[in-house]
DNA sequence: GCCAACGTTGGC
DNA sequence: GCCAACGTTGGC
């Protein structure tokens, strides 16, 4: 059992749009870095859990949790003409892209802030506050739960 | 395989 | 809109 962090602009997918998918569920598309894709393919499992974090946006944070409800799923998107993330060296037969679905579980009670994380000494060595650009982490089970604690403060 | 140039991300 | 950090590309 492992915790995971996904990025996502509010603007483009926000938690909100994930709550109201059927089922609240949906396959994350889109990812093409293969260290974040390599994080998928090869150590997430079924009913690990992972926060929802806002990116570039007003208020940057941590503002849901999900679960991992499928993996090892072909992107689609990667086989899409008038995607934009339409990769014509993905192979169908052997698809370059494999990604994960994730299913909304709730909303956490209040968003925790990016400041507010970068305020507190336990996350010093976060992931998210030393490589805020990978769209996918892992986070450690300390981080996770000092982050879960402090949206009940 | 190196590395410069370029593009993207994302906080501010 | 700026810019630092990082990833990718492509010439050599």
């Amino acid at each position: 059992m492992h915790y995971w962090l996904f990025k996502s602009e509010p603007d483009e997918f926000s938690f909100q749009d994930l709550l109201h998918c059927d089922e609240r569920r949906t396959v994350w598309d889109g990812v093409r870095n293969y260290q974040a894709r390599n994080l998928m393919r090869d150590h997430m499992a079924v009913d690990d859990l992972a926060f929802f974090y806002h990116s570039s946006c007003k208020q940057p944070a941590i503002v849901g949790i999900c679960r991992i409800s499928a993996t090892k799923v072909p992107d689609p998107s990667a086989f899409d003409t008038s995607s934009p993330y339409f990769d014509p060296k993905s192979d169908p037969s052997n698809p370059r892209w494999l990604t994960v679905e994730v299913c909304a579980l709730e909303a956490l009670s209040r968003p925790v802030t990016l400041k507010e994380m970068r305020q507190l000494e336990a996350l010093a060595d976060m992931t998210l506050l030393n490589n805020p650009r990978l769209s996918v982490q892992p986070v450690e089970a300390s981080h996770w739960q000092c982050i879960v604690q402090r949206a009940e403060t």
